[in-house]
DNA sequence: CTGCAAATCTGCAGAGACTGCAAGTTCGGC
DNA sequence: GCCGAACTTGCAGTCTCTGCAGATTTGCAG
């Protein structure tokens, strides 16, 4: 791991920046937030933002980029042997022992939802952390990532997590995430056929 | 069906700005098109355009926003009884044969692969789609929309679709469309548990 | 066919987003 | 210490996108 001064501060940016994004658009709207006071609130002049992030809203959902990183990693260090839906699985119910930062994360996912502009690039995020989960699942069944099975296991994994907290955050977000994440696992692990 | 003449001219100024906005994104790659060009092709003022889509993206990728929508009224028209997976299938065999539409849907679904920010917006379209979808499978299933199950199922029929098709262009094109999405229904179907 | 009300189109002005470029500043290695 | 590479910054300029107010067109009733 080098980590140099010059990657460390980078990254602290980075993160300033997507920190400030995301708080000046859940305090007043995202679209009464210019690039200039999210730099500013970064420490940066608005040129920088720019080479960081190609948008505004790139820099909000950037934390949602991170965490699915995050989820691709502790994926990647589950047994091997493990059947993939189980993994997803265990990962999801440490994930959601994160309480500190899930604070922040239902204020984001909360803004998501109000603001048009922000879902598309949502998905996109959701879609980048597919294509690392292909590649970890076509490793550990020892396939080729051209192969199908690992790309559209993944897609639909993602899909139903996307559903899943969509729903969470819909209701009364006194549910229990895990829960309606097994429920979510054990309809695609039944073949979709019947329902719960 | 109440088509004045109103809603027609509507619809006909929202499809020629659509295919200006790709038939120039093709010629000339995205980022050299102006909303001025596009709207000069379809004859209407830029600020006309700005009335019918937010941004140039959205313009490029509104046909498949429409492809979608007729898929899920294919949908709601197949017969009661058949398994939700089935009757995707069968779709996907309808729609893959129109031949003349396909030339148009190649070269938008290149371009989307060649532009990046084209792809949160192609998302968008899918998941658009996948409201429709699941609100057809819960009437269908006689669940309620809240359930979810119609839910994970949508969501998990149009992942796998888009893994489908962006496979089916990777590779020579040549191959059989249908022939993919079948391998991908099967993999869902099967519970994503082995391997085709 | 005629006139009215609503929907739509358009031009204009203006705030911001975003980019290329060239000059400063800082970091890492020798 | 010193040099090259990487990073930041300001600036100029183009384009996107929005609100507004005044035409223009359409639907409908009389």
């Amino acid at each position: 791991m080098t980590t140099g001064l010059r990657e460390r501060k980078k990254l602290r940016t980075r993160r300033a920046l997507g920190a400030a994004a995301l708080e000046l658009a859940v305090a007043h709207g995202l679209a009464d937030v210019t690039v200039e006071q999210i730099a500013e609130a970064a420490d940066v002049s608005p040129r920088t933002f720019f080479n960081y992030f190609s948008s505004k809203e790139e820099a909000v959902v950037a934390a949602d980029v991170e965490r699915a990183r995050d989820m691709g990693e502790r994926l990647a260090e589950r047994p091997a042997g493990e059947p993939v839906l189980e993994s997803v699985r265990a990962v999801m119910r440490e994930m959601v022992g994160d309480a500190p930062r899930s604070r922040e994360w239902i204020a984001q996912a909360r803004l998501v939802r109000s603001e048009p502009t922000l879902v598309p690039q949502q998905l996109a995020a959701y879609v980048a952390a597919e294509a690392h989960l292909t590649a970890i699942i076509a490793e550990r069944t020892g396939r080729s990532p051209q192969d199908l099975y690992p790309a559209v296991t993944a897609a639909a994994v993602m899909a139903a997590m996307r559903v899943a907290t969509t729903r969470w955050l819909e209701s009364d977000e006194h549910g229990d995430l895990a829960a309606v994440v097994d429920q979510v696992i054990d309809l695609l692990a039944g073949g979709l056929s019947r329902a719960p």
